[in-house]
DNA sequence: CTCCTTATTGACAATTATTATCATCTATTA
DNA sequence: TAATAGATGATAATAATTGTCAATAAGGAG
């Protein structure tokens, strides 16, 4: 569904700010942005876009799950468009590259859950850290980060 | 290994705000702690201990992996004790509770990345969110938080 | 045990990140 | 096009994190 209709069924409106910020986050479908990544990015088709707009732009994508959250090791948080692929991500710890990892045993882990407790799962997060291919070839195998 | 092995063997000093905080942590295996948090609960064993400690002294336990770092939804970055018993957190949507879960299938999960990258998978992180039993029970399984 | 050396601490200041306020602007609808 | 209410951006206010430095105290030598 278009970003447009999202708003509007739930009585909020469509301004370019919106959309711009929304439009960042498909062109980097799969790479997690922090708030700042995403302002600078917005910043650039947008100039003057205010900072405190992509914080509420945020929170109500979020609440929209227009994006999703994400975390990885560091400080920020991180966000993506949620275009209903389900994915998960390797971080390496010398590079920093996120890398994408489309498995995801989550069946088989709320099979386990089912069995030893009554907790209802909605939603999981799930990163793996290590080292890329790259960093591997490079001897950054153990680098720091 | 006890504190004192892990700090001294790498050239750290054992202190009393250490043992303080990392007893904290002990006594809060299973239950992820903010900075906050920790620094209220060491305070009250050892009052007037500062927050900069805190923060310098958690940043200290993350190199040693004495203390891990753990993601959950929230703002705050949360810290647990690093016992060696390897676990995965459910939290609550409704009332925040984190309950424990034991299962992993993280080996499957590497087994799949093997086949389909060359990434060096050598830790991960994963919580899974939805409602507990009591929350269930009291039919607040779709309610805010 | 006492004295040195130097890591560590805590108070404070400086930065940085996030949230609140409010006048102005503008998307929507009639 | 005009009216209305939501949204924006500038600014201020808070909160979170990091840096500085004199005073303290842990660990080692003697
Ligand atoms: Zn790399
Ligand atoms: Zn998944
Ligand atoms: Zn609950
Ligand atoms: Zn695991």
């Amino acid at each position: 569904m278009d970003l447009g209709k999202r708003l509007r069924s739930r009585g909020y409106r469509v301004t370019p700010q919106r959309e711009v910020i929304y439009r960042v986050l498909q062109e980097n479908e799969g790479k997690p942005l922090s708030l700042d990544d995403i302002h600078s990015l917005a910043c650039e088709k947008r100039p003057g876009l205010g900072l405190t707009t992509v914080y509420r732009t945020l929170d109500l994508f979020r609440e929209l799950e227009v994006a999703l959250p994400v975390h990885l090791h560091g400080d920020s948080q991180y966000y993506e468009i949620n275009e209903g692929k389900h994915h998960h991500h390797m971080v390496c710890l010398s590079c920093g590259d996120v890398e994408l990892l489309e498995a995801c045993l989550i069946e088989e882990i709320e099979d386990i859950v089912r069995d030893g407790s009554d907790f209802m799962i909605t939603g999981h997060c799930m990163s793996l850290f290590g080292y890329c291919p790259d960093c591997l070839e490079r001897g950054r195998g153990k680098g720091s980060r």
